[in-house]
RNA sequence: GGGGUCGUAGCUCAAUUGGUUAGAGCACCGGACUGUCGAUCCGGAGGUUGCGGGUUCGAGCCCCGUCGACCUCGCCA
């Protein structure tokens, strides 16, 4: 007999019954009935009902034992009587009547119960993540995660593509994300970088010839966590083609997702390919967003028109500033009382905007100071050209172009959540198509770059030398599934001219360009093929299969928000010795630069 | 760095809105019980109410400060 176990906690049948059989695993519960004692024997696989009896020699041992201690136990495999059959469990026909039970590992009392699954803080959860990963829904998302990379691997192979590993210790590049340091112990006063993501790795692989690579690349950047974000450091399903033009990418990869999602969709609809496409123009009007949840029925509408020279005068008078004004339908909410209005106009000035003004329609009646001031005729051009019920509301936002496509995108997700109006079940993708190469930034008040600026412009070179900076578009594209962004992504710009007006455009001098890019500018000097890819977030398709609305619960072993591990206790203070073979001296400050 | 929510037993929560000795479930310890599957029943232990100060006859509750957690803005090409 093996040393630990014949069957896993998860096998024994009907057909096994009589035979004996050694199970080993974690006491998940115990059901003490003096005489008789039920023990909840856990593994990996699942769980099996073990009975003890007074008369049998490990009674005595079984009665003491702490939840969670881990055993061994040797005994019979039994049906159990037609009352006794528990059809929750898998192994719910039969039970084991153990003869002898070893105790392998006493449990401590436990910080964090492992049966339930009620909430518990994420301080403790990730100071106990051992504990916390053997909990059914964890330890169920964490086999999850590992079937999609398997099924996201095989899927890239099955397409032609090739799996390659880049470097994790490479150089500090410039824009972008803070790096990640490592000092260099050989050249004291340099650093290395962890990658942000192997981009430059990536293009230099099609530079050499290798065609389609992908690659489950994990990614490092030291910015600030948020529920979709994970701190430090998440993984990317990093692809890269050549000879492809936007349409090639999208192509490849549209099957690659729509099958993942299909595979684990959990009985939920998933857009067919090919998935709607939107330019970033237009998704930033009709959804006021770049990553809109296309679940949300809710579609917004310039009336800057309706309000210009009209009556109602704050709306009319900024837009001879500048401003605009977008409308977001509330279907059905005119017969709603007036404190959603005037809530969700609240909402919006604690968001820190002006506030939104509102129409409430009641039997085709416009309600409110809006309608009131704006007239009836005005009012009647609004119903006509959004097309409103003769109950709905509708709310406007009022600002300079950016800010009022930002506020009516975070108000059509209010207003969609308020009336109930996403659809469930469903994963709707969509792509982002368009993206402008360059903005304004108010800030440093010059021009940069607005994505990737590895990205080819439309129009190429003619484009950078012909039109106004601000009106070039890209070969940059986002994929979005639910409202979150999965991945970015572009057709690259392989012709170094171009890269370097470019970067000129950005203000960086051609030296900087030589300097900062020198590995892949040097690269396409030497015959490159076009080329373009993107990288889907692998943490947030886990996220978004395992219906978990905070990344950490996919991820093994997360870091807090303020990039901590507190089960490892990294970051952590290390010796002078070590600094000072890399000749580095701690200068004593605590406190982050911010 | 800014804003929000929260902080009471090992864990999840309560405490009639400022009033007697801060309660309950799970877990833990002891006892009863031979068919449970969130076993049940009886009993026990467990608390500087995050920390510091203030107001008050009296503070878990009000005020000020501070620490921590999460969410969010900035940030994330």
């Amino acid at each position: 007999m093996h040393k630990y176990r014949t069957h896993n906690c998860n096998q024994l049948r009907l057909s096994d019954v009589g035979h004996a059989v050694r199970l080993s695993g974690w006491v998940f519960r115990v059901r003490d009935h003096g005489n008789l004692l039920f023990v909840d024997l856990r593994d990996h696989y699942g769980l099996t009902q073990v009975v003890i009896d007074k008369d049998s020699s490990a009674f005595a041992l079984i009665q003491g034992v702490k939840l969670e201690s881990v055993i061994r136990v040797d005994g019979k495999v039994l049906a159990r009587k037609a009352d006794q059959i528990n059809s929750n469990l898998p192994s719910g026909e039969i039970e084991v009547r153990a003869e002898e039970i070893e105790l392998m590992s006493e449990a401590a009392e436990l910080p964090l119960p492992v049966a339930g699954n009620a909430e518990y803080p994420e301080e403790i959860r990730l100071r106990n993540r051992f504990l916390d990963l053997r909990r059914e829904k964890l330890h169920a998302n964490i086999v999850l995660r590992s079937q999609v990379i398997a099924s996201l691997r095989r899927r890239m192979i099955d397409q032609g593509f090739t799996e390659f590993q880049t470097p994790i210790l490479t150089a500090s590049s410039p824009e972008g994300a803070r790096d990640f340091l490592v000092p260099s112990r050989l050249h004291h006063g340099k650093f290395y970088a962890l990658p942000q993501a192997p981009q430059m790795f990536k293009q230099l692989l099609m530079v050499a010839g290798f065609d389609r690579y992908f690659q489950i690349a994990p990614c490092f950047r030291d910015e600030d966590a948020r529920a979709d974000r994970s701190p430090g450091e998440f993984y990317q399903l990093d692809f890269e083609m050549s000879f492809v033009t936007q349409e090639d990418v999208f192509n490849a990869i549209e099957p690659v997702l729509h099958g993942v999602f299909e595979e684990f969709r959990g009985g939920k609809h998933v857009t067919p390919p090919p998935f709607p496409r939107i330019a970033f123009k237009d998704s930033m009007l009709k959804y006021g967003s770049d990553k809109p949840d296309l679940r949300n029925p809710i579609v917004i509408s310039d009336v800057t028109e309706v309000f210009r020279g009209g009556g109602f005068g704050v709306f009319a008078k900024a837009i001879e500033e500048g401003s605009v004004v977008r409308a977001i339908p509330a279907p059905g909410a005119g017969v709603r009382a007036r404190s959603f209005f005037d809530g969700t106009n609240q909402w919006a000035k604690d968001e820190g905007y002006a506030g939104l003004g509102y129409i409430n329609f009641k039997g085709g009646e416009g309600g409110g100071g809006v309608a009131k001031n704006l007239g009836p005729e005005r009012v009647a051009q609004l119903v006509s050209q959004m097309q409103l019920g003769p109950d709905d509301g509708v709310f406007f936002a009022c600002a300079k172009p950016n800010v009022a496509a930002k506020l009516a995108g975070l108000a059509r997700t209010r207003v969609g959540q308020e009336l109930d109006l996403i659809e469930k079940n469903t994963f709707k993708f969509c792509w982002i198509v368009d993206f402008p190469m360059f903005e304004w930034d108010e800030l440093e008040q010059k021009v940069i770059f607005s994505h990737n600026p590895f990205s080819m412009p439309q129009g190429e070179m003619n484009a950078l030398e012909t039109q106004n900076p601000l009106d070039i578009l890209a070969f940059q594209y986002d994929i979005v599934c639910n409202g979150i962004e999965l991945s970015s992504g572009a057709i690259r710009n392989h012709k170094p001219e171009i890269m370097y007006k470019a970067f000129e455009i950005a203000g960086y001098d051609r030296s900087v360009v030589d300097e900062q890019f020198r590995g892949m500018i040097n690269a396409f000097k030497y015959g490159a093929p076009p080329h373009g890819g993107s990288a889907p977030g692998v943490d947030r398709i886990v996220m978004l299969l395992a219906d978990e609305p905070n990344i950490r619960e996919v991820i093994l072993f997360p870091m807090n928000q303020k990039a901590e591990d507190l089960m490892m206790g990294a970051p952590s203070e290390v010796s002078p010795k070590q600094l000072r073979e890399l000749g580095i001296r701690f200068i004593g400050d605590t406190k982050p630069q911010s």
